[in-house]
DNA sequence: TGTACATCAGTGAACGCGCGTTCACTGATGTAC
DNA sequence: TGTACATCAGTGAACGCGCGTTCACTGATGTAC
């Protein structure tokens, strides 16, 4: 059929779109994600924006879906890495959320950190992306915690994590080192039993 | 003089402006903050602006800092109310930054909070201005920590405080009482030996 | 006390730029015969 | 195999609105005499 390669690029001038949508969005926050930057950095024109996306704010909402996919991904699959060298579910989380590389890139890092308040503002639809991010975060907190933990216990450590990667992003270089240290060791000697290294 | 009368309605004005700004900077972050409806709301008209800022960003850097003074006396002064009924000043910073009532009034609140990551984009002047509210809350927190804390605690607990008012304010009301509670008590039992109520 | 003048905070119309959105068009790809 | 036609993702010029910014003007307040 001739519907199929052309739907095929289709497909992937939509995902280079909500690729790069994605990577603004948690670099710059919403302000810095503009139709025509996002498809100039999709390698297309602004013009045929609407071909793939109603308005910018289903773009946005998509974008924190996406981002949120992507991030998780990414960090399971880093999880999987330490947990296979013979860290505990809890220890490596904590290690990988509160790392210096994710602290240091934005690109691809938790969007509920990168957008934090403003995630609660906007349309129906972006709210419904967010709380969906949430969940999923604080589903994962939960998957990872060592058995008989309190059960608030994911609310508070989902806090600690997202508080202190901003934190740490708000400080300079030599600053940020010292707090996502003692944030990863806190949170471990208090939930894990471990002190971290 | 006749410049007195003049300058007095005149820094009124300003405040009112500064006023304003940093209650719509608080509620809506800083895309809600425009030039036109903050005059509007300080009973003024737009034009007249520029007499008293140079630019919309150099009013953003002063109402981040308005907003924080603001805040942080408001905090104070209930700090003082609970400490004066027995509490420790640990356990009053822990319960009333983490109060529903500070969750759900954004417009007076941590401004830290409200703004997040956002306090980290921007020209020089704001992000100075944020710098300097990062610090005055992490020096709050570490006033009233208890004698004997680790030397990291500080950042640990603010970033928690952080981190919980704003994950409280992407829940719907429900859970977000059960968020506050579950983190003052792991704060409290972990920092200050004492179980909140 | 009263009148002419100076000051200046505030007014409101207008400008210009950025950006989201629209739309007629292009050109590459695939189909019909 | 070759030619005419159809499809449609993408192009780029243009529109319109919002908003930050400017500026000539107003009018209330105070001073000079």
């Amino acid at each position: 059929m001739s519907t199929d390669a052309k739907q095929v690029r289709r497909q992937q001038s939509h995902q280079r779109i909500l690729d790069a949508a994605a990577r603004a969005l948690c670099r710059d926050g919403f302000a810095g994600v503009g139709v025509a930057s996002v498809m100039q950095e999709a390698g297309l024109t602004h013009g045929g924006f609407y071909a793939h996306f109603d308005s910018r704010e289903a773009l946005l909402a998509a974008a924190v879906d996406h981002a949120g996919k992507r991030s998780m991904e990414a960090l399971c699959e880093r999880l999987r890495l330490r947990m296979a060298q013979g860290a505990t579910p809890f220890c490596a989380l904590v290690e990988e959320y509160l790392s210096e590389p994710h602290a240091a890139a934005l690109d691809g890092g938790c969007p509920v950190a990168a957008l934090g308040p403003d995630l609660q503002r906007g349309e129906p639809a972006l709210r419904g992306a967010s709380s969906r991010r949430v969940q999923h975060l604080l589903g994962l907190v939960e998957q990872s915690l060592p058995a008989g933990s309190a059960p608030g216990a994911a609310l508070v450590i989902a806090s600690t994590l997202v508080g202190a990667l901003q934190m740490a992003r708000l400080f300079d270089v030599t600053q940020r080192g010292a707090l996502l240290r003692d944030c990863r060791q806190a949170l471990l000697v208090q939930y894990d039993g471990v002190a971290a290294g």
